[in-house]
DNA sequence: GGTAGACCTGGACGC
DNA sequence: GCGTCCAGGTCTACC
């Protein structure tokens, strides 16, 4: 299958632009520069595997992705698999929208970066955050790799192995007791969240529509995900940012981290934080982007271009706390 | 409305 | 070896 991209679309540098292309089941294989996943789609889960044609970015740059599939895939079926593939690598974006950010903080414009990777749906998003919060990096990716591993749904034909399988369903989760969770998948105290979540997507009170509903107004938004179960401040940033919302900063240990290093910011983190807020407020609506690619920048000045990391090495030691130490 | 303390886990660090 | 600290925070109970 193929799958038409906006002109300015490179694949190697959009799909490896957030640290959630090296969380399974997502796969970055780095000869190749091939994106594999199991995504769900209406006759059962599929592994798929995303190149785009051409040896130089130069020569990819806007080409159609080439989108593979290890068995057949009905018509039925390519609506929603195109649906899930775009929303992972925002290729709905406009250029007009990254553009105007280009406009707004020109540090980006030449290479061209600003669609950050993300997942096929808020869901995963949303447990993919969760999974992040209060922990080490390769904490968060091992808890990705035991739910799919526990949880996820085997491919026929491609045995069990956190290659083979999806990100488990929120129909799925909902069934577990929280303790199960804990112990098969190690996410300590985040069992009991990320199953209340899970039952809120079931039963339609969380409804992904609504949060992506470019009409529903970003506090809204905001208001709505603070509210829900394991999602703080930063958390619900976070998701924001996932959505498209870049309006807000999701402020943890690594921004005071940036902020003491790169910036040169002196104090204690409550004010860093606030100074923060001041340094980005310039870049309004997509302060998140030029937050995050100053901080993306940062880590690959240290350990090369992200679409060169390796998931099991590179890719579990990248953050600055990782290299601190 | 602002702020200590507890909270799973696993790796780093000091002794 | 073993205790402590802390990592891409959140939540509750207090004041």
């Amino acid at each position: 299958m193929s799958l038409a991209v906006p002109a300015d679309y490179i694949l190697a540098r959009d799909a490896c632009s957030y640290g959630y292309f090296l969380l399974a089941p997502n796969y970055w294989h780095v000869p190749t520069q091939t994106l594999w996943r199991v995504v769900e789609l209406p006759s059962g889960p599929v592994r798929i595997g995303i190149s785009q044609p051409g040896a130089t970015w130069r020569v990819a740059k806007g080409r159609a992705l080439v989108v593979s599939t290890h068995r057949a895939v009905g018509k039925a079926d390519r609506p929603e698999l195109a649906r899930q593939v775009t929303r992972m690598l925002r290729l709905d974006e406009q250029p007009d929208v990254l553009a105007a950010f280009h406009r707004l903080d020109g540090r980006w414009k030449r290479l061209g970066s600003g669609r950050l990777f993300r997942s096929p749906t808020m869901w995963e998003d949303v447990v993919k955050t969760v999974t992040s919060c209060n922990v080490a990096w390769p904490n968060t990716m091992t808890m990705n790799a035991r739910l799919c591993e526990v949880y996820g749904a085997p491919v026929p034909g491609l045995g069990v192995g956190a290659k083979g399988l999806s990100f488990p369903t929120p129909e799925t989760i909902a069934r577990q007791r929280p303790l199960s969770l804990r112990t098969r998948c190690r996410v300590g105290y985040r069992d009991a969240r990320i199953v209340a979540l899970a039952k809120m997507f079931v039963s339609g009170e969380v409804r992904p529509g609504w949060f992506e509903d470019p009409a529903t107004p970003d506090e809204d938004v905001r208001a709505a995900l603070i509210e829900l179960p394991g999602i703080g401040p930063y958390a619900a940033h976070n998701v924001m940012q996932l959505l498209g919302r870049y309006g807000h900063l999701p402020l943890d240990s690594e921004s005071v981290r940036h902020a003491r290093t790169i910036l040169g910011f002196k104090g204690p983190a409550p004010r860093m934080m606030k100074r923060l807020e001041r340094h980005y407020a310039p870049f309004g609506s997509h302060k998140f982007r030029s937050y995050w690619l100053e901080l993306w920048d940062f880590y690959q000045s240290k350990r090369g271009k992200a679409h060169t990391w390796d998931r099991e090495t590179t890719g579990r030691t990248f953050t600055a706390a990782m290299l601190a130490g």
